[in-house]
DNA sequence: TTATTTTTTTAGATTTGTCTAAATATTTAG
DNA sequence: CTAAATATTTAGACAAATCTAAAAAAATAA
């Protein structure tokens, strides 16, 4: 089993190549974990002896099958928390990342299926994102990002690219929420924000937070 | 905040003073701590430092004020999870105690609360330990422990001094589980062993497991 | 009460994850 | 294509929690 911040590097590997499929860079590891690139190389060498990473000097590293089971596994009891903490204990979806960063290195199989059973297999949190199931399989929705729309269209809202309390907190202002219909109007030449309409109200996003809104079309 | 590490040696030095109001020797730390006598004096000049514990050289430590305050919040915490593990998630009382370990270390006054609440404000956890309020405050219930008891001395099954996967599953197969009302028929001179009556069944329990069994006459 | 045993502490080393500063590779720009 | 800028690695150090071996204090026994 690994150490609780062999884990963390892992998730964060994880995250850094889920979406395109390139090699990571130390320098992105270091910001995301806070750290520096020294203690990243550090810390790289280690996941690679332990066979978690492929990784070449100065040509960053790739997840093996053996750490992407493993980084998913982290993902998969990090969402189910954030679903516990939200669907039975009442939190609202602002509130959980930090409690769920911690609960999802707890290390017990049988807990983390029972889980899943307690909260009936939910397939996404309360963000919107996918649930590996208990082999690590997902659907992977397809989404497009509202900043990335054009006039006119219009979607749905089915997920966030950005967990901060903050950033959460105010799309709940706007009345942003997952499930909610939308129909962008204009984007403005200036600073790229965009006007929407949601539930007949006229609402202006600025060109950051559209950034981190997912739309199913 | 403590690490995890400072906050079993705060658990561990509590549990060893609750009973016996004494100052608590290093080995007895050692011995409960699975490490040697010579950690156990770093970390309690540690955890001295940080006014958590009383100690002179050679003389055992104590918990100050804020140091049990600490030490019964993880107790609190520890008592409300295997609670929830054995109620929402149906682990037995002898699968619990492991996780329960892990996740008394989760930060979070706010999950503590809201666990308390979704629980419905439990008073004792499987193993019929009480649990902390808030505030730190519980009924100490009295007890006695079945190795003391008189022949034709009946009671009931309010808990366990042993939380072992194996002397709970020794108990289960027994059917000697809580609030089952028994009544003790012989001691047996020759090794200590009792005999008792438990749902008009005859059992023989030997000295070390019926010294473990807390009784309310 | 002296000797022996037990308990506790100290000294110095080890591991994990981190750091700074300096060196080396790689990439980008002129 | 060289020079400057950026990214990465190495070397050496540090804090936390542990260890072994040896020294010192306290408790027990003869």
């Amino acid at each position: 089993m690994q150490s609780f911040t062999e884990e963390n590097y892992l998730k964060i590997i994880y995250h850094l190549s889920e979406n395109n499929d390139q090699a990571v860079q130390t320098n992105a590891i270091a910001e995301k974990m806070q750290t520096k690139a020294a203690s990243v190389t550090d810390m790289i060498k280690k996941l690679a002896d332990k066979q978690l990473i492929d990784y070449k000097k100065y040509q960053g590293v790739r997840l093996t099958d053996t750490g992407k089971r493993a980084a998913i596994n982290i993902v998969r009891k990090h969402r189910l928390w954030e679903v516990f903490l939200v669907e039975k204990l009442n939190f609202k979806w602002d509130e959980v990342h930090d409690i769920a960063e911690e609960l999802e290195h707890i290390n017990s199989a049988e807990l983390v299926e029972r889980l899943d059973e307690f909260l009936s297999f939910p397939k996404n949190d309360p963000h919107g994102d996918p649930i590996p199931d208990k082999d690590g399989k997902f659907d992977a929705i397809p989404f497009v990002k509202l900043g990335k729309l054009k006039a006119g269209d219009q979607g749905l809202i089915m997920g966030v690219s950005e967990h901060s309390s903050a950033f959460l907190k105010h799309l709940e202002k706007l009345g942003l929420t997952l499930g909610k219909t939308l129909t962008l109007t204009t984007i403005t030449d200036f600073d790229g924000s965009v006007e929407i309409i949601v539930e007949g109200k006229k609402i202006s996003v600025t060109r950051e937070v559209a950034k981190h809104i997912l739309i199913r079309i």
